[in-house]
DNA sequence: CGAAAAGTTGATCTACATCAACGTGCGTGG
DNA sequence: CCACGCACGTTGATGTAGATCAACTTTTCG
């Protein structure tokens, strides 16, 4: 894996001259290894940098001082962390480790600075803020409107289609590096009814589970037990309009 | 109003040059005025627009066949909409008018544009697409983890912190034109139970409520009781450092 | 002024939380 | 290599926040 994570993602969408891929690569600046638990982003730590995960999972989430803790997303291999972080004033959720996690460290300014002189590289990482947002929009939608059940269908179908699109995933099922109280936390459940919920789903043939694997068994009945509909994901393409304004800049621009 | 809001909300941030402020004012494609409960953005409308609101409450919702619906965030005068909905293939949610809206429409593809070449802008944007990223965290964590209790004072302090900063609040009160439907599918609650949570807000003497109008009588009580933490609004500046490398950016750039 | 939308209140139901106990795999130290 | 401990998973009993159903009042608006 010369090239970095970063780099195939984003020309999953569009593709990218030589010295764009070149001004990425140079961005990282150190790589990192982390023991699963550790921190990648502290809340109210002033000092943060940007990882791109390159290996393992990872969560942000928010913990209450009476020990409440939610959630936010999971980040899985080619996901960004800590850009928000970067960009405002101090994190406002820490990031951190579920498994061992192998990682890319950048300043985000350095991104800021780099994406500032390249149109396409904006649009790019523009583009993967929106897909996160999305992301963040359904998961409210779950916590806000769906059952434990439906929740817990969702959550499995998204992570399997996240790995999926970059390979990490078989055909019907997955390593799941998520305890049952780290799910609960991620559903805004109680360990207990998540344990309970996943029994149901054993019981009604969706899905397989044996030491931290998950097998899908019947992706129809999963998806729509979830009301699943792929689209906010967006693992599709750049916009062509987009696109070819942003080719347009690239001809027109200095080069 | 001369100027847009947009360039005003920038401002708050970053300080703009006279060309960087005529690019903005260039974009604004039309202004429209929209009546109650139109929609600005349609779910799975492919042609759509982005949106400065200028005047009036607008909620971004996602809806299910069977009539449940999420709210997924509130838009308040000076928010952008559609934006994502512009870099994405198609809008993940819908967009719709809660009060009659006055609003600035946009061609996202020419927002990407202007945007491209100007590291300032870029910024800026880049800043208020991670603020509204940080609102949606927020709002994940009171939905799973918060009691209707804490999420509902939770909102009315947001609302209000939201609506002050942009001179739109009272010390102490605000218009508050959404209706107990919609606060119940913003916060995944029924109706009744918001009804009755408003009530013991008012018996605890933390709010008043009269004709559409909230009135906080205790601040304090209320965020306490919400477990507020304001930092995740990012009221303030854009960070030094950011703001450094970009002024670099600007003399040393083509200009 | 009348009708529809919004708000209010009570009774009942249920999804999920909490509490408690026990099983199971696994890494560590004796 | 066994045994202890600990984290994780599982299951049952019980409690409760919030949903649902139903009726009524108040406000809004054409």
């Amino acid at each position: 894996m010369q090239h970095s994570l970063l780099t195939r993602e984003i020309e999953v969408f569009v593709e990218l001259g030589a010295d764009e891929r070149e001004a990425l690569e140079a961005l990282r600046e150190e790589q990192i290894e982390l023991p699963a638990e550790s921190a990648l982003v502290v809340e109210d730590a002033p000092a943060h940098h940007g990882f791109l995960i390159e290996d393992g999972w990872a969560i942000r989430h928010k913990s209450f001082d009476d020990g409440r803790r939610q959630v936010v997303d999971f980040a899985l291999p080619g996901d960004l962390v800590g850009l928000p972080a970067g960009i405002l004033q101090r994190p406002d959720h820490s990031v951190s480790a579920l498994t061992p996690v192998r990682a890319a460290r950048f300043e985000p300014e350095a991104l800021a600075e780099t994406v500032a002189r390249r149109a396409r590289l904006a649009a790019a990482v523009a583009w993967i803020g929106a897909r996160q947002e999305a992301r963040l929009a359904e998961r409210i939608v779950s916590l806000g409107r769906r059952s434990a059940y439906e929740r817990l269908a969702h959550l499995l179908v998204e992570l399997w289609s996240r790995l999926a699109v970059r390979g990490l995933a078989d055909r019907d099922s997955f390593a799941m590096p998520a305890t049952q109280a780290v799910l609960g936390d991620a559903l805004g459940l109680s360990v207990v009814h998540v344990n309970r919920t996943l029994h149901r789903l054993r019981e009604d043939g969706l899905i397989r589970l044996e030491s931290r694997t998950v097998t899908i068994l019947d992706f129809d009945g999963l998806a729509r037990a979830a009301c699943f509909e792929p689209g906010y994901l967006h693992h599709t393409s750049i916009p062509e309009r987009l696109r070819r304004r942003l080719d347009l800049e690239r001809d027109g621009g200095r080069g």
